[in-house]
DNA sequence: CTATTATTCAAGTTATCGCTTGAATGATGT
DNA sequence: ACATCATTCAAGCGATAACTTGAATAATAG
């Protein structure tokens, strides 16, 4: 029953992706990008059951994508290191890169229309610098609390309906969210340019930014 | 039945992650990484039987990691583009990172000694300028004849164990295969050190050495 | 020590995947 | 048109994974 020493190699490599190939492990992913956090903050963020988030992490963490500790009662996640967020970073630029599906989907959420490029993080940087710039947190306000860009708003997809002729249309429009895998900025970007403002999406969200070594308004542990 | 289009975006990135999620697949990938192949010769090299390479085949296609083409009565599969090569390449890493048990198949297959740091394809490629170093292609013949690095000999496992005796142990020996996910190397390199000889290993294998845009002695395609 | 809360384990059901077999399709040569 | 060869499709079977439910384990509070 002994298999070679070459298939057990890649047994192990196809143990990684196969901890990848399931849509709510990467809701765990893009939630544990944000930072860490215990089984039930993230069974509710998925609304997955506690049982099953329990095992869906501990198929995670087999895989080596993610480490745990003990914090009194509760089991702490997060990722293991930088590398996992590269891992899902490139997965997402391979399914995008061809996959004509995938490019309705988001063309779909742009309205049909043109989405305008996302702004680059060094860009986005130098333009808060200078005031030039409105920057839009559109993530749940607890997430907001524990850390987000400098100077940034937070507000929902509906407060956005809202708040939009507060707005000034000269003043160009930032929007960020969770990361790649979150759509939240790019429903924002196409609200906003809907009623004619001069919205753009950042590339990436806050995991990205902060991995690139920019500044993070961090709040509540 | 609609489901949210957050879900669908997750679903095509976790089709990619599960087309790699297969070790039969992460060979047929491997294989494609040589050089474009019809489907009987990735069944042949990797002993699957057609219809089963077919299938396998077209769950690459399906996730753009790989395209096809026809010529003649033959469809001939390769890798879309370089970023499935670094997807393969950033998913070894991360399976490497801190799995302890693919370290220790690692390590069993250098005979539990030291396995020595891989020489850098750059490193390779200076000192086969000024002709200090022996390089050894570790493929099957076939593969050797399409492709491989200047000067190098072509030998199986078997074959280095007869020539031993006549190789220089004061020249160093560098051993490269197929790629990262190849072990033909690793052999190899466990096998001269253990008759005292200097050998080391390539970080990477042809692939990675064509990536990097260094010298190929092409033979009939 | 007992109760409580957070997480994990274990068993069972349903759906999906991987492999095999045999037939169908597509392109080429006679 | 016919035969031939490479590849793909379709159906069936066994194995595996995902989700649910209910019980077990760990750590803390009273």
């Amino acid at each position: 029953m002994s298999i070679g020493p070459k298939l057990a190699l890649l047994e192990e490599y196809a143990l990684v992706a196969r901890a990848m190939s399931a849509p709510a492990r990467l809701m765990l992913l893009e939630q544990l990008a944000q930072g860490e956090r215990g089984v039930e903050a993230l069974a509710d963020k998925t609304d997955l059951t506690i049982a099953n988030c329990s095992q869906h992490l501990q198929q995670l963490r087999r895989a080596a994508l993610v480490t745990s500790r003990r914090d009194g009662k509760a089991v702490i996640y997060r990722l293991t290191d930088a590398k996992t967020l590269a891992l899902m970073d490139l997965l997402r630029v391979v399914a995008e890169r061809n996959l004509a599906q995938v490019e309705r989907l988001l063309r779909g959420l742009s309205s049909g229309e043109d989405a305008p490029e996302p702004v680059s993080r060094e860009d986005l940087a130098a333009r808060i610098a200078e005031g030039s710039v409105t920057v839009l947190d559109v993530r749940p306000a607890d997430e907001y609390a524990v850390g987000h860009i400098p100077g940034a708003l937070n507000m929902t997809l509906t407060e956005i309906e809202r708040i939009v002729p507060t707005l000034d249309p000269a003043t160009e429009i930032v929007a960020y969210c969770r990361g790649p895998y979150c759509i939240y900025a790019h429903q924002a970007v196409a609200a906003l340019r809907k009623h004619g403002l001069n919205a753009r999406r950042l590339d990436g969200g806050l995991p990205e930014w902060r991995e690139d070594g920019l500044p993070v308004m961090a709040g509540a542990q």
